[in-house]
DNA sequence: GCGGCGCTACTACAAATGTAGTATGCGCGC
DNA sequence: GCGCGCATACTACATTTGTAGTAGCGCCGC
């Protein structure tokens, strides 16, 4: 479902999880369900959208009144994998993101037990 | 040591990974340092170099002939959770993360029981 | 059927980023 | 002690990104 060698940058990744989250959704649904102190402007939000269209992201699927309505044309893991691709690239290995994670207290050793145990469950 | 709220280009983390690595150095060694297929020409990693001094991310420490050379000013470690923060909160949770990581391969079942060894050891 | 309102399409623009050229200075080798 | 050559300081510029305004069209309600 498609090469996906497509680079976002941080606000359309941010709009991208919004369509992830919600399956579907309309530009002033997004605007709506992106939480900010100041929050973008309609059009600012449009213009995003537009961009993700053309860069293959995002696509239309129906219209409702006279507002379109869009969906990811790109898996979110396939940007998630990229995004940890670069940290890991530069941090130089998973392990040592991991370890770096656990050192700062973002992960706590239960939380590597149960990833671990749904992991083996996982695999099977 | 610094406050360090410094948002860095992916460039500029990148001239910053190699001065964290060789801990001090001349333009030109960084240079020589980026490994890519079209190398950046001099200048281009001298104007980095000059906006990471200016954004207190570097600074001189001696001039050898006159060739100037820097040092970082910010941890790597401060880095690192700058950007591991952002990617979790995309995500949506370090554990979302570290799950990806295993789902996708990058990480085994026996890195994460090092990595839990190795933490039980470090936090005694 | 028509008017208003919301939505789209298009345009604009400032700041950040990547990339590099030019002018000039200074140190080293001869 | 002088000039050559590399390094620096400054400037420049295209592209990308964030941000938004405007013009105009098409639905829906009346």
């Amino acid at each position: 479902m498609a090469k996906e060698r497509i680079a976002l940058t941080k606000f359309e990744t941010e709009v991208m999880s919004v369509l992830w989250r919600l399956g579907e959704a309309s530009v002033r649904e997004v605007q709506d369900a992106i939480e900010r102190a100041e929050p973008p402007a309609y059009t600012t939000v449009q213009t995003i959208v537009q961009r993700l269209e053309q860069k293959g992201a995002v696509r239309r699927t129906r219209k409702a009144g006279n507002a379109l309505y869009f969906e990811p044309a790109i898996t979110r893991k396939s940007v998630y994998r990229r995004l940890v691709d670069e940290l890991i690239d530069l941090i130089g290995g998973s392990q040592p993101l991991v370890a770096h994670l656990v050192e700062t207290g973002k992960l706590s050793l239960d939380d590597l037990k149960a990833i671990e145990k749904a992991a083996k469950r996982g695999a099977k």
